[in-house]
DNA sequence: AAGATTATTGCGAAATTCGTAAAAAAATGA
DNA sequence: TCATTTTTTTACGAATTTCGCAATAATCTT
C-alpha cells in the first residue's frame, strides 16, 4: 500500500464533511480531473483507507440511552468475549484495552429498561464476564472521525 | 419529525453498507421508485436522522495508538473541559457520564510520544482537568454504527 | 365520504459516472 | 543523463444516475 499524499487527504477531508459529494465537484475544488479523483478514491477503497457510510443520530432513531460500560474479563476468554458482544446490533464499540477494564463497550438502547435487560440477561449470560462498570451518557459533545487531517496535525 | 417507517428504515440499512450506493439500485431492492427513495432520503437529512460520511481506517493513515480517557472535572467546569476537548482534532469522541468519570473521550495519535504529549502538555493545561485515566487500545473488534436495525431489534 | 394534504410515480433534461485509449509524469536503471 | 518501463492523469463518448416537476395515488381530517 502506497503512502498518501496531500491530494488523497484533501480527497479525505472533502468526503469527510459529505460522503456524497460528486466525484466532478472535488475535482473542481482541487483542480484535477475527474477521472483522477475517481481512480484515487478507488484505489484508497482497495487499500480500506476509508469506507463510505452514514452516521444516523441515535435520539432520532429513538436510542435515547447511550453507555460506556467497561468490562473485566477472566483470563483467556477476552477474544471469546469481545466477539460474542461484537454480535450485538445495540453494541456499537468493542475494544480491548491496557488499563482498569480489559474490555470497553459502547452501546444504545431505547429505554433504561433495555439497558437494564442488557445488563442483566445478556451480560450476565456471556461465560467470561467478571464484572461491568456501566456509565450513562448524559451528553454527547463530539462523535466523529475529525482525525483526517493534513499529516501530523493531529494535537491542534 | 415524523416517525420513521418501515421504508426510512431499510434505506439506512442499505446505506449503512453503502453509503453511496445509486438511489436507483436502492429503489430496485425495495421495490420503489427512485422518486421516493430521493424523497425520503432529502427528508432524513433534512430531519437530522442521518449524514452521509466516511469511516477512515486510523491505522492506515498511520494512527497507531488510540486510548480511552476517563476524566474527572473541577465542578462546574465540565461543559468548557468539553468543548476545548472538542476541538483537538485528535479527538473523536467526547461525552459526559454519570458514573467514575465525568468525561470520557476516545482519541488517536499517531505514536506514544504523541498521546504522551498530548496528556501532559495539552491535557495539563486546560484548567478543570482534576485527573485523567488513560487507557490504552490493544485490539479494536467493532466499530459501526450497527444499530441501524429495523425498529426494536437492538438486543439481537 | 369529501376535501385537503402528503407521498409516489413517470419521464425528459441535466449532470455524473464509467470505460478506455492517449498523453503526461514519475520511477527505474544502465 | 537518457532511454525505458511503469504509473498517473487526462480526455471524451456512452451509460447511468440524479434532478425537476407535473400527474396520479394514497393518506389524513373532519
Amino acid at each position: 500500500m502506497k503512502k498518501l499524499d496531500h491530494v488523497d487527504r484533501q480527497i479525505l477531508q472533502i468526503l469527510h464533511e459529505d460522503g456524497r459529494i460528486p466525484y466532478t465537484e472535488i475535482a473542481h475544488q482541487l483542480g484535477v480531473s475527474e477521472g483522477t479523483i475517481r481512480s484515487r478514491i478507488t484505489r484508497l477503497l482497495q487499500d480500506g483507507v476509508f469506507q463510505f457510510v452514514i452516521q444516523p443520530d441515535p435520539e432520532k432513531l429513538g436510542l435515547h440511552v447511550q453507555a460506556i460500560i467497561g468490562l473485566t474479563t477472566k483470563l483467556g476468554l477476552q477474544k471469546e468475549v469481545a466477539e460474542k458482544l461484537s454480535k450485538f446490533s445495540a453494541v456499537r464499540f468493542v475494544g480491548a484495552y491496557s488499563g482498569k477494564h480489559d474490555l470497553i463497550i459502547q452501546a444504545c438502547f431505547h429505554s433504561n429498561d433495555e439497558l437494564i435487560t442488557f445488563v442483566n440477561e445478556r451480560l450476565s449470560q456471556i461465560e467470561g464476564i467478571a464484572a461491568a462498570d456501566v456509565s450513562l451518557e448524559l451528553k454527547q459533545y463530539k462523535d466523529t472521525f475529525s482525525f483526517v487531517q493534513d499529516d501530523e496535525v493531529t494535537l491542534q
